[in-house]
DNA sequence: GCATCAGGGTTCCCTTAAGGAACTCCAGTG
DNA sequence: CACTGGAGTTCCTTAAGGGAACCCTGATGC
């Protein structure tokens, strides 16, 4: 299928398909996330082919977004997210947000989140670093940064 | 390569990537955001394959995602986001925030946001929309919602 | 001491999707 | 009346996903 790599562009949404934006990719680092971390678990889990998994395990682990540990004095490892990868699940918490509000349909959210400074069950809502009020698609002009684009 | 779908699945997560999850999709939407929204325009900024362009289009129409306009006599179309597609650009950001910190390198953000409440360069943010307190990937507790499994 | 087991992968073949170039269709315009 | 430009289709090739079977390794059972 040879496919094109995003990596090479000059976009930070392209540069993190290149880590993440595989088939299933996302799906493994919330199992992960949730405290599936071993190989025939999240076979299991997510029904996806041994030998895909075993290939975005390799890429997360190649990206820096995942760590193998061995567990046992017998070749056993279990996958962990680095702080690279915990700070991906941000981006699985606005896709759960937007399915919840989007896709859930009638029988309402698969899975809830409970804050644990208030101690309530909540979303995640974005708001801009520098003045906290709310940040969303209308809410920003684009402009070219330091490591814009002259790919020649 | 008869890919599984996800859209069978409990999960909001995997809902979501049925939408915008093949790839190219996020950069298909990103160019509609910042106003490439003709067919050979996107063709040619991404170097995607015409077919491919197609299909996506096509797809994120389907979903509701994106909307096909006339804008001339001649049989000629532009895209826009709907509002559903214009949620998911929250997606888009925060995918921008961490490639940033994560990928941009010495040469640094390849894009810059300015905020139009506060006029400042910023980015995206994750706080809990019930408290405003931050909420990222150790400050939940996962808990099954209304909408969960019992797939059979 | 040999067979079994379980976790963690490979290997192999088949099918289908991505790439890419060429072709089509259609309404103006020169 | 040929040409152009936007918006797709068609067709072929190649590589990636699916799936089942196989392998390796260090316990554990008998």
């Amino acid at each position: 299928m040879q496919r094109t790599s995003f990596g090479d562009m000059a976009c930070s949404i392209a540069r993190t398909l290149d880590v993440v934006g595989e088939p299933w990719s996302p799906l493994v680092l919330r199992d992960i996330w949730v405290g599936m971390t071993r190989f025939d678990q999240l076979q299991a889990d997510l029904g996806i082919s041994r030998k895909v998994l075993a290939e975005r395990l390799h890429h997360l682990v190649e990206q820096g977004v995942l760590e193998r540990h061995a567990y046992d004095n017998r070749p056993r490892y279990e996958y962990r997210l680095t702080e690279k990868g915990t700070e991906l699940v941000d981006l699985l918490m606005v896709m759960v947000g937007w399915g919840d509000k989007w896709l859930a349909g009638e029988a309402g959210a698969p899975v809830l989140y409970r804050h644990h400074a208030c101690g309530e069950i909540s979303g995640v809502d974005l708001r801009c670093a520098h003045c906290g009020q709310p940040m969303h698609a209308g809410d920003v002009d684009v402009l070219p940064g330091p490591g814009a684009a002259e790919s020649t």
